[in-house]
DNA sequence: TTGAAAGCGTTACCAT
DNA sequence: ATGGTAACGCTTTCAA
């Protein structure tokens, strides 16, 4: 039959399963050589780790990863670094629960997880949980992993970033980049959200020819980029004005308030609104109570159940979202494959920019 | 530290790990007696096997998969099921892809996978393929797990479905659902879809008040849903006409020719066009062709690697995408995990509806 | 510098 | 109906 092909998973060789045992008859040593070579402990004379070397390779041998952990018996402990989940319209529940289906996934029973939740707002808060985490100075009490979203001040990411680099420890940064370092990364572009984000504005103004970008609270790099995005984008393709609004340290009434100040200002040539952040709610009713008369689109970031809800009603318009449950899902499955598998880390996975319309937020219900 | 929380991952007790020994001794039998009360093989008293049950949930007993993977070293065989790579404008590349970097990264030193790429436009091709999996009606030559797409006429679906139950093949679909069963399945609600194209239609039309539904070849079930959502939803958010085109079995110019000809009957009132399947390419052709005064937004399914560029360059103005790569990840690693730990299979993993504008088109290159 | 052997938790087989 | 034991592939320890 020309339509079967069939495709051998891993180190098969005609049904034989290469073993170690193997490598060391080829090779003319023992059992404990060949240990030796593959993981480079101990002594072993320059030629007999040639002969292994090259008998592991004509073999293509591959560990059994089964044999090895059943050995080891080790126990990986991996801590995870994150906000405190109610912070942030309970954004960083979403991260975590990907980290948690993964780990389950995985179900290894010889992975430990440790969680500290930090205050983002409150870098003694942070420097707390690095002392908790690495203040006993022995290595033995450091974990062998370390799953963290650096959104705290560059300050504090260069002391989270000395104490990885001082216990060698493997990790991973999600949601936002760890500054001046080569941490791999699991997030979202922010310029790319920007674009689309200028792109929906334009699509749904309605009326008005300028648009506002609006940010609430606390700006770091990552929300100044995707902010910067939108604003040269929408020069790109309109002609319109764009109005930057930035408010900080305010209650939700004092931001709503100021926000049906800025925006009535700019009238009745406001044709569609951005929120750079999750706080799209507190935009949505600015502009509900402005915009009597005409529908003013809202554009805002992160599928909170909050969002969602006010996109059902239609008092959002379209949220981008950066898949946090899938952000936290891979960096988790990475790290604890690296440290139970050995396998290799990927420089960065990028989440793609996520259009979410009235329509389709149904089909977003369990983001995986 | 307040911030610190600890999560326990799987079946540990105070760095005590519960093996068969501990229920054995616990229940005053041997190790040979509690397997066979675990698996259900052989003969145990009733009595016996009261206590062995009762020591297992007692102690909160898990067993360790590394050690019965190497203890069984049994090599599961899964069978994919899947339409030519090529056809289909190159989609089935997509699913396929995921499906392998499912296998990859589960690294599972037991698992053969076979593949049978059928032709999804010639029944009989379909029948061939069952008949080399399922042909030699010995038990022991039919694979332990399937995962296919069954895009074929109920007929064929229903004799797959016969040999999957007599068999009793653990089988994942992807794709479509396997009619007739309660088969696990992996894809997307095709109404959603339709919908999101409707409000994409109503957003992005530009002149014109009416819309055509456009498709291309063959029409099955979950095809003809997705245009009925359409059609039903456009009905709902705009007065606008609506127009269906369906052609069957033409070249691509007869094609082409056909929709020029249909299209420009429509007029100065066609506001947008959907195509429901992957040949929005086609589409893009016949308005570039009709349109030379006003541009008509082109909306189109599936993003193969033509459709993405044609996005970039402006031919076509959205595409809705229902993960094929994540489908084929999803689909296989929910079978190798049923088949090597044992657990259980959700009865269906929805896609989201992805939405792709020239914007974000370069965010899913490596769509997961 | 090298080899031999014990042990990880399960399963399968052969005695009883 | 039940118990004992070898074997799976790898790591680690202890001797040589």
């Amino acid at each position: 039959m020309p339509c079967v092909g069939t495709l051998r998973i891993s180190g098969y060789d005609e049904d034989l399963v290469i073993t170690v045992k193997d490598i060391a008859r080829r090779a003319g040593v023992s059992l404990g050589t060949v240990d030796r070579v593959l993981h480079n402990r101990g002594k072993v004379a320059p030629d007999t780790e040639a002969r292994v070397r090259e008998a592991v390779k004509s073999l293509s041998y591959t560990p059994n990863i089964h044999a090895r952990n059943l050995s080891q018996g080790r126990v990986f402990v991996i801590t995870v670094l994150i906000p405190q989940l109610e912070s942030d319209g309970g954004y960083w529940a979403e991260p975590y629960r990907g980290i948690q289906r993964a780990f389950a996934r995985l179900n290894m029973s010889n992975l430990e997880v440790r969680t500290s939740f930090f205050n983002r707002y409150n870098e003694q808060s942070f420097a707390d949980c690095l002392d908790s985490i690495f203040g006993a100075c022995d290595d033995v009490l450091a974990p062998d992993g370390l799953l963290v979203a650096p959104v705290v001040s560059i300050d504090s990411q260069r002391t989270l970033a000395a104490h990885i680099a001082q216990h060698n420890i493997a990790s991973v940064a999600f949601d936002s980049r760890l500054h001046g370092t080569d941490v791999p990364f699991v997030g979202q572009d922010p310029r790319q959200g920007g674009r689309v984000a200028g792109r929906l504005a334009r699509l749904m103004r309605d009326g008005g020819s300028s648009v506002a970008s609006v940010t609430l609270g606390r700006v770091d790099v990552h929300l100044q980029e995707r902010a910067n995005a939108f604003r040269e984008y929408w020069a790109e393709i309109s002609s319109g004005d764009i109005h930057d609004l930035s408010l900080l340290d305010g209650s939700e009434e004092e931001y709503r308030d100021e926000l049906v100040t800025r925006l009535s200002e700019i009238g009745a040539d406001l044709g569609a609104v951005f929120m750079t952040n999750a706080s799209a709610d507190l935009l949505a009713q600015a502009v509900a109570i402005i915009g009597i008369r005409r529908h003013i689109p809202v554009i805002g970031y992160d599928l909170l159940a909050q969002n969602a809800q006010l996109l059902r009603e239609g008092r959002i318009d379209a949220i981008i979202s950066q898949r946090p449950e899938t952000q936290g899902y891979e960096a988790a499955h990475m790290l604890a494959r690296h440290l139970a598998f050995g396998t290799d880390m990927d420089a960065e996975i990028l989440m793609p920019v996520e259009i979410v319309l009235p329509e389709n937020v149904d089909s977003f219900s369990s983001d995986r």
